[in-house]
DNA sequence: CGAGTTTGACCGGCGC
DNA sequence: GCGCCGGTCAAACTCG
């Protein structure tokens, strides 16, 4: 009734972290701790999936009550030394505050500390075109290169900085090839992760944004 | 006691 | 039309 999944442009952002980055105090032993970003997750399901024998978390953001916000954890078939996270989103909908805001350190509230904590948002866009959603990232662009380039995908450009890898999928990135997915896997420094390490508070996600415009119009930053 | 996790069932889409 | 499979829900349970 109330809860109609509407399947406009859904936006996907397929990230790959290391295990061992994630690893914290304890694995449960095929289910790793999913990386923890600037919101929260509530895990709603778990399912096998055929061809992979990892199970698939599916997690839901808890930071706000109409959070959109979807993400899938996973263990790559290929490396499962890496966690493929695939972070869902649709075009309109803002993103809700980080939710440890108020936390200067990295006192997690959960078990998944070790974790790099950035903020990212997500600017909404007022018209969604659910032809056109990554011909930006299309350009054959070093996905980290400008994070704050990334106008629609901000939010997951910082998380990229964050993990360790990139890689922007439209909707099928169900690809299952595996030379495919050998390729897209980039290591990331955990030095990086350093830096973001004390972002624990972002300040307005809508300064970073607002730095190119593709000229879709007016955007807001709802976070 | 509350928030979050677990697990099985349910549903919808897709392929055959 | 049926079966498979991915995704979500919801009740029960666990942990803090």
């Amino acid at each position: 009734m109330s809860m109609l999944v509407f399947k406009k442009a859904m936006q996907k952002r397929i990230v790959s972290v290391p295990i061992k980055d994630l690893e914290g105090p304890r694995l449960k032993g095929e289910n790793a701790s999913p990386p923890s970003d600037s919101w929260a997750w509530r895990k709603y399901g778990q399912k096998p999936i055929k061809g992979s024998p990892y199970p698939r978390g599916y997690y839901r953001c808890s930071s706000s009550k109409g959070c959109p916000a979807r993400k899938q954890v996973e263990r790559s078939k290929l490396d499962p030394t890496m966690l493929v996270v695939t972070y869902s989103c649709e075009h309109n909908h803002p993103w809700p505050p980080p939710s440890r805001s108020t936390h200067h350190h990295n006192s997690s509230p959960k078990h998944n500390t070790t974790k790099p904590e950035v903020s990212a948002t997500q600017p909404e866009n007022p018209e969604s075109e659910p032809e056109e959603k990554f011909t930006d990232l299309g350009n054959g662009e070093p996905l980290i290169s400008n994070t704050t380039t990334s106008d629609e995908f901000s939010w997951f450009g910082v998380m990229e900085t964050t993990s360790s890898t990139i890689l922007e999928t439209p909707i099928f990135a169900e690809a299952e090839a595996d030379a495919d997915m050998a390729s897209m896997f980039f290591p990331m420094r955990e030095e990086d992760e350093s830096l973001f390490a004390d972002l624990g508070e972002l300040p307005e996600c809508s300064s970073v944004f607002r730095h190119h415009r593709r000229g879709v119009g007016p955007q807001v930053q709802t976070c």
